[in-house]
DNA sequence: CCTAAATGTCTATTGATCTAGACGACTATA
DNA sequence: TATAGTCGTCTAGATCAATAGACATTTAGG
């Protein structure tokens, strides 16, 4: 409809946005090759042709070529072209028995988990509703950043009531695996019963526990699991690296 | 943990990312908005308490507020303050029974849906993969956008199988709904097999589709239908404007 | 009625971003 | 070994983003 671009397939980017136009550029290529679209080649198109297809002028396409190449994603040689070093986004599935590891098993050749800190606190308002515990109910706290081949891919904060689970934060630091931690405690199996999913731009801890640049954009789950009885034995609230992520929902 | 910031709780802003002072601003304030830190007193902090906790200049809160104006989110008064005009996520359910204006049912009082557009066309690699065609069959594209009140909240680009659902655009012209086309063509039920998550930032269509402001966030939700016989019956890519809603997965 | 507190407007200056053009350096291929 | 295609670097100027300060205007409250 309306007016019908000619030639040179013009891909838009704003002006006067706030968004500087290198890195517009830049997330639209990231996203392109998580599309798969230079995979023909394996390389972007040249500079100038990029200039000339979002209508800027080559520095700027540089610039975000740049931003690419520092976050390990390109790499431009010289007389050759930009090559395309690491195709983006894992799927991070989510079913009634999600697992983090499990699910992201043949993504990655490497997961890591770290352990940023645990303590025991009173459940505030959203928490206990989340678990069905009353307001004030001892919980254990634990905070986590996973990665996959050594990049970041997601900030977790979980909750377990602590009467049921004591040794939960313990057997975390061992197993490093919330599903081996239930284990060692008794429970055998368990299922995800809700999951709620808002996307926004990421807070300043965020950035820096993900190593994502200033305006990137998490998605963040808020997810309660329960035991085959129905009894709510983790709540917990993931972050992930949008731009490195996408979520499939198994129903 | 690590180090514990004193005094005026500095919140932070990264400067010279690409990313304009004012409009990480912006957004950290649509987000405490949302989050409903300024529910007391109804009120965005006066100007010169923003700029001393951003650590930044009058001027620039002044551009993040003028942003979140020309949103509709505040409203300057000269001499009083900055009023909250709305504040608001509204949620959408994700099941195996998922209808789109059935979960937003007691959430928004009216609900709109405008039909862009329609034409049949020859499935693409991704449609016929999806639909389970062969690629190139005829398929029926469907281009709408859906508000709550008023206000853009998603737009859908969806495809039906055209052999079997040959009326789908002008049932769908009728009738106004999805679930209702499907059923005047003999499809009495329907189930969500899959459904896949992204966020991005709006490209310049959903910008102007969803009424949004640069630099905004699209959650993309990549969906399959199928009947109960499990032969798909609609692949379908909705762009929700991410800080007007939020999706929860029933599993 | 005055004052404090808040937003509105203006000017000037600095630094970041973007454009424009030219030319050098390297690679692959005819 | 030319030559076309591509990335690398440099200079100069235009536009946008952010700072700084001053003062006007409006509102609420003593």
């Amino acid at each position: 409809m309306t007016s019908v671009k000619k030639m040179a397939a013009r891909k838009t980017v704003e002006r006067q946005t706030g968004v500087a136009l290198w890195r517009q550029i830049a997330d639209r290529i990231r996203l392109a090759i998580g599309n798969g679209d230079y995979d023909a080649t394996g390389m972007v198109p040249p500079e100038t042709t990029l200039a000339s297809e979002f209508g800027v002028n080559r520095h700027t396409v540089r610039s975000a070529l740049a931003a690419l190449a520092e976050e390990g994603l390109v790499r431009a040689v010289q007389g050759r072209g930009t090559l395309i070093e690491r195709k983006d986004r894992v799927t991070y599935p989510i079913s009634r028995r999600t697992r983090f590891s499990q699910g992201l098993g043949r993504q990655v050749k490497e997961i890591g988990s770290k352990l940023l800190g645990q303590r025991e606190v009173r459940a505030s308002g959203d928490v206990a509703a989340a678990l069905g515990l009353p307001p004030g109910s001892p919980v254990v706290e634990l905070r986590t950043v996973s990665s996959g081949d050594g990049r970041p891919l997601s900030a977790t904060i979980s909750y377990f009531p602590a009467e049921r689970f004591p040794e939960m934060a313990q057997q975390y630091a061992r197993l490093g695996s919330v599903t081996k931690a239930f284990a060692a405690q008794g429970l055998d199996d368990y299922l995800r019963v809700s999951t709620e999913i808002v996307a926004r731009h990421a807070d300043a801890e965020e950035l820096k526990l993900l190593k994502l640049s200033p305006g990137a954009i998490v998605l963040e789950a808020l997810a309660v699991n329960a035991d085959l009885a129905g009894r709510p034995v983790e709540y917990s609230r993931t972050r992930f690296a949008a731009d490195r992520m996408k979520l499939r929902i198994e129903t």
